[in-house]
DNA sequence: GAATAATAGTTGATTTTGTAACTAACAAGA
DNA sequence: TCTTGTTAGTTACAAAATCAACTATTATTC
């Protein structure tokens, strides 16, 4: 290893670290939200998840779900358990493959999907606001890219 | 509300929502590094933040610490404990203020710092290898603001 | 200088996540 | 058809994060 790189390495720093500056960019920028479909709708992080999804696409699979946005099989269980339980999903047995459950959302579902959905748009924007169009959308594009979803 | 206001919003993807672009892209580009400090150094994500900021800035106190990454005082109280048990780090109560203690890294400490460190500047390195030099400057810079960082 | 508030750090209880093993249903090959 | 493998989803247990209450010490205020 050559002095040059050994410079380099004095000078990393966690605080530029990839990773951590990520984890903390998603930290911070998710809070405000979170308080919102915490406190105002009691639901986790991976609930609002499943709701955005089945409100966006409509009627998915638990699979379909974790395929799209790679979230664990066992968090969308519980995720979907609770939504039932608030009355916000309904699941149908799929009789051509019964192991398969059909979800989708209820009237009161789609009502609270639509009230968040109009919340995040806003969010969404307000955190793009920090930066030009032309770098917002540059932003989003390395972050798919980051996140291997292209 | 505006007919075209409307037709963004039906537009509005959770794939595409920065809050969640943001965890997808912290959660999948840290996943390989922390195989290394999880499997290799038996480390969870805060003791390797510690580690690294004690490596980084020298004797720090856990107040500095979790003011400087946003930590809160349990995980590092934790972190501390578990670090001085592998004997990476000594704390020295501090005589001018008894409720203060000074954390430095042991010699071990040291070590296992350089070595992470190493790893990670060449984990990070990769990453910002799928950007152009300027692209993943404006990245970092527009994660910082994100994060509240500047 | 005694009472009250503030700060550094720890601990315990509760909630949430992660991991692995599990059930039930379907698929494929011998 | 039997048996072996695969898939969808759940459950149980362990690991970790969160939140509130706690101790010890220093600072402030009356």
């Amino acid at each position: 290893m050559t002095d040059s790189n050994n410079a380099k390495k004095d000078d990393f720093d966690l605080l530029n670290f990839l990773p951590f500056l990520l984890n903390q960019a998603a930290e911070e920028s998710s809070l405000e939200f979170k308080q919102i479909y915490k406190n105002r709708y009691g639901m986790l992080r991976t609930e609002w998840r499943v709701l955005f999804h089945l409100g966006n696409y409509g009627e998915m699979t638990a699979r379909d779900i974790g395929e799209k946005a790679k979230i664990h099989k066992t968090k969308i269980s519980r995720a979907v358990r609770k939504l039932e339980q608030r009355r916000f999903l309904k699941r149908i047995r799929d009789e051509n493959d019964r192991r398969v459950e059909r979800l989708s959302l209820t009237h009161q579902g789609n009502s609270a999907y639509r009230e968040l959905r109009t919340i995040a748009w806003n969010y969404d924007a307000k955190l793009a606001a920090q930066f030009t169009t032309g770098e917002a959308a540059l932003l989003r594009m390395m972050l798919r890219r980051l996140a291997g979803m292209d």
